[in-house]
DNA sequence: GGATTTATTTTGACTAATCAAAATAGCGCC
DNA sequence: GGCGCTATTTTGATTAGTCAAAATAAATCC
């Protein structure tokens, strides 16, 4: 069985490899998990003698194909309990990601499946994530970001990437959620500031980098 | 923060020292925890240096107040959980209690007092465990079992403490569940035993070790 | 009361996961 | 084409939890 450490390094090196399907450098994956880069090259070297990642010493890590399999269950179970708190419990979906960090690797597949069809098989989750399915497979759709957007027509949020409860926070508080109807007036890249304008003719300024991880698709 | 082991070392205890609030012998806390009993001895001496429980070497263990604070914590998650299962996902109540064991290791205050509220602040599991509340209170009624009640008499099964899911299934198949209505129509005790009669007549038998588990109170 | 049985504790070893700090290997730069 | 910067790996040590097997204490039995 994977253990609750062996889980959490798969499912970071699957995040860490969206879009850019390249290795995943040992710094990033060791401060994603908030340890110390020795530990993760520790870590690594025993996943590859497991098959569950290959390693390129000094230069990175990538999943192999079970790997990735065990990942994105340990995704699904994330992105489903989060779905859980949000929708039946009623919890802000500011703050669900840190509660799913632990109960991912406590729910059974009996349960799962249970609570996904009492969801009724949503498809993202309330951060408009992808959510897997049960046979592994996980929506990469590119979209626009709010930093690489075309200015002044109407757009919907699809999704916030960064997890932070702090940005979160931030986010909502303006009306950035996912669903939410948004247009950029203005970019300015030298000063890295945006002034958007939401639904309601209400007025918001983000961060160039904020706005990096706010996907968008055109409003139809 | 306490660990998974110290939760289910401390929640055993306190399971062990039901009734009998004697010592608990290391050989029982062992067995229920599945270790050896080297590595009970080991693990208790750790929790006594953390002032968790107290140890007479040779005798047995004891929570301190402290370590009972924890353990109906990790109770309450456990009993809430189960009742979550079987109430909002429909899962068989024979087969909760394993899922339980690690989910009550891995949800949160928050997330805890919501199913609380969902559920209608339940006060027993469906097994008919007592649920501590939120300021550790654990209800302690004693009750008669199925082997020391009166003959004869209409009965009302309340709770059944028995976890094992083959066990819980035998009862289930038998319509001996928290709720069903019973009366002993023989015990013997040289043969190890009973005939009960279920309501609609039907006639079931049981060991004395099954009745054991089983506890009732007057139907009124 | 001494010998035997049984439960408990001790000892020594192991695994998983981690950190601090020293060693090393790429890489860009002049 | 060597020098130094930076990321990565190695080394040595630590903590939590466990087991196997030897040692010991308590209870039991003539
Ligand atoms: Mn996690
Ligand atoms: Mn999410
Ligand atoms: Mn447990
Ligand atoms: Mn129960």
């Amino acid at each position: 069985m994977a253990t609750i450490a062996v889980e959490n390094y798969l499912k970071h090196v699957l995040l860490l490899s969206e879009g850019a399907d390249d290795l995943v450098p040992m710094g990033e994956l060791a401060a994603a998990l908030d340890v110390v880069p020795g530990t993760a090259t520790t870590m690594v070297k025993a996943l590859a003698a497991e098959g569950l990642v290959s390693h390129r010493p000094r230069y990175g890590v990538r999943l192999t194909a079970e790997g990735r399999r065990v990942a994105l269950g340990v995704l699904r179970r994330h992105r489903l309990i989060e779905t859980f708190l949000v929708e039946v419990l009623k919890m802000d979906w500011t703050e669900v990601h840190a509660e799913a960090e632990l109960l991912e690797h406590a729910i059974s597949d009996a349960v799962l499946d249970r609570l996904d069809a009492l969801l009724g098989h949503p498809a993202t989750d309330p951060h408009g994530d992808p959510i897997p399915t049960r046979q592994g497979k996980l929506d990469s759709q590119v979209y626009a970001t709010l930093a690489t957007c075309v200015l002044a027509k109407p757009l919907r949020i699809v999704r916030i990437t960064e997890q932070s409860g702090e940005f979160l926070q931030f986010a909502e508080e303006r009306g950035l959620r996912p669903g939410a109807s948004v247009r950029v007036a203005d970019r300015n890249l030298a000063a890295g500031l945006l002034t958007l304008k939401m639904s309601g003719a209400r007025t918001v300024a983000v961060s160039l980098a904020a706005a990096g991880s706010i996907l968008v698709a055109p409003a139809d």
